[in-house]
RNA sequence: GCGCCCGUAGCUCAGCUGGAUAGAGCAUCUGACUACGGAUCAGAAGGUCGGGAGUUCGAAUCUCUCCGGGCGCGCCA
């Protein structure tokens, strides 16, 4: 049992006799920031006594009073500080129950909060137009995307990944016609496509290929190949084509009249979308009968949610001023805004040695995702993208990211992981066998070395379901370096195996780095990078 | 002009629903191996949290305003 639990009910019931009535619904509880102010802190004195019209350090001290005559488990010390804070010291055996807490949860157990509770999310990433490669741009909002669902399925959704092709329009026509051309040693026309990978596929083209057809499918296995080598892998790759044969667009804007959502004017047909907060409405039908851009998309999204409770949508910065019609749309046919969720990720600029790298859409000049990947290997960009917030323009150096030494974190983190694997090697080789973990005696551990990793790993659970309430992967990114400096600095201060250490401490110590381990393996595998044996 | 995101150490960035003396990595300087991989560890130095005002016991965090940067504001996709 989580020990805030324990403290908790401590302060109710003091609360209680200081005759606080209601007791507040909840009871706020940190480990302050200066280790002299004890283990764990509770501002629930100065939270309440305003409410109670009481004096917080006099309320503060009533409570001290009461707990220091029934202290809670672990409790050794209660004391008042500051304006009223309740100062808690606990004796290290909570901390030893988080060992226990880990190794007996494991990796799919401990830091799972059921929040989702089996309710289906949809989540739609990447979503890039098949007429070219994937670029390093597209990288962050791919890897955060599938973070994002590791996340949730972690937190008891039933995840579905989806992409959305964009091979209906204008730009699948331009893009056909550029291939062919190439293929035909002809300029590519003006409004083409002008990359050099146009050449090379037109080069893998077969002569009597259907430019479109082919190119395609060509830009999807591209895509594909890519995705995968970042351990990518989409459930369901939608086309935005099949919407017309199905009548999904019809359906839909029937949908949208029987909801009375739409009007005509200028010939056009209008999306009433100011009626949930769009600063103008939208047209959805021009007045030369083509559809815009919008409608199959509010096909797509009604699709989606007859597949799926819950929607979910990574969007570049470059398309922010597009949710509010999207939720428009879906309020309109009757959806609840929370229902739709849109997460967007900021730019990347791209760098090499601090030099900027430039990225120019015109002349097709960009760096690809797969070029990314090759250079600084699919682990490093998984962690570079995923580290910083996505909220934050990033500066991607790709030198820097290549590097395999200390100044990237990503090696840190799994040179942690190598270490776990060969102390246990160790062990194995010297005939050491793992006592079961009812036998290891977790008091043994009273190093602050020790001690630092587990109060990392209690921190696991809350950490994930932040990231998953936030939708912020470089919260497990944060954590795990965490963990990982953690575990280098046990490593360095902390035999497991000598002849200096008893048998019993070695086991004791086995058990510590092996909780670590379901620690660095839950957090890895969040962000989807390796958690390797040796590197 | 309007909307969204950002502004924290020399650099790259954390900082959870407001908490006590604002953190980490890199870079700089100084140290630590006759034992499990030194791709490690320890210490030092480094700050008007963009400016200002407000809310209160208490603000990097919430509100307003100004400054600076990014991205959007089509009957394009």
């Amino acid at each position: 049992m989580d020990v805030r639990e324990h403290l908790r009910n401590g302060l109710r019931a003091a609360l209680a006799e200081a005759g606080i009535d209601p007791l507040p619904d909840d009871i706020a509880l940190e480990r302050p920031a200066n280790r002299n102010h004890g283990d764990w802190s509770s501002n629930i004195a100065l939270a309440t006594a305003k409410k109670a019209g009481k004096n917080p350090r006099e309320l503060g001290q009533a409570l001290v009073d009461f707990l220091s005559v029934c202290p809670p488990a672990h409790v050794t010390g209660v004391e008042i500080a500051g304006p009223g804070f309740v100062n808690f010291r606990l004796v290290d055996t909570w901390l030893h129950e988080v060992m226990t807490d880990v190794l007996e949860q494991g990796v799919n157990g401990y830091a799972s909060p059921d929040l989702g509770a089996g309710a289906h999310l949809n989540i739609e990433f990447v979503s890039a137009n098949p007429n070219k490669p994937l670029h390093a741009g597209h990288g962050r909002g791919a890897c955060f995307g599938d973070s994002i669902a590791r996340l949730k399925e972690r937190c008891g959704f039933r995840v579905t990944r989806e992409t959305y092709i964009n091979d209906r329009g204008v730009q699948m026509t331009n893009y056909a016609k550029s291939l062919a051309a190439a293929k035909a040693d002809e300029p590519i026309p003006e409004d083409g496509y002008h990359g050099a990978y146009i050449h090379a596929w037109a080069g893998e083209m077969p002569a009597d290929a259907d430019p479109l057809e082919w190119g395609l499918q060509r830009g999807l296995d591209s895509h594909r190949a890519t995705l995968e080598a970042l351990d990518i892998h989409h459930e369901v790759w939608f086309s935005e084509r099949s919407l017309v044969p199905t009548g999904a667009i019809d359906d839909a804007m029937d949908d949208l009249r029987a909801h009375k959502a739409v009007f005509e004017d200028d010939g056009a047909v209008w999306l009433r979308s100011t009626e949930f907060g769009d600063d103008k409405d939208r047209v959805l039908v021009k007045s030369d009968g083509d559809l815009t851009y919008l409608t199959p998309d509010i096909a797509y999204h009604r699709d989606k949610f007859s597949r799926s409770e819950l929607l979910f949508n990574v969007w570049g910065a470059d398309h922010h001023g597009y949710v509010t019609r999207m939720k428009a749309a879906m309020q309109l046919l009757g959806h609840d805004p929370n229902e739709l969720e849109i997460a967007i990720t900021q730019m990347v600029d791209f760098a090499r040695g601090g030099e900027e790298v430039k990225m120019s859409g015109r002349s097709g000049d960009f760096i690809a995702l797969d070029d990314v990947i090759a250079e600084v290997g699919a682990d490093a960009a998984r962690f570079t993208y995923l580290v910083q917030s996505v909220d934050s323009r990033q500066t991607f150096d790709l030198e820097e990211v290549a590097k395999q030494g200390m100044d990237n974190p990503v090696f840190y983190v799994q040179y942690a992981h190598a270490r776990i694997c060969s102390i246990f090697a160790k062990a194995a080789e010297a005939g050491v066998e793992r006592s079961p973990l009812a036998d290891v005696d977790a008091s043994l551990l009273i190093h602050e070395r020790e001690l630092d990793l587990l109060r990392s790993l209690q921190e696991l659970p809350d950490i994930v379901r932040v990231a998953c309430v936030d939708n912020a992967p470089h919260r497990i990114a944060a954590w795990s370096r965490e963990q990982a400096a953690a575990l280098h600095g046990f490593y360095h201060d902390c035999y497991v195996m000598s002849d200096a250490i008893a048998p019993e401490l070695t086991q004791a110590r086995l058990a510590l780095v092996a909780a670590s381990q379901v620690g660095l393996q839950i957090a890895l595998q969040l962000l989807g990078v390796s958690a390797p044996e040796s590197m």
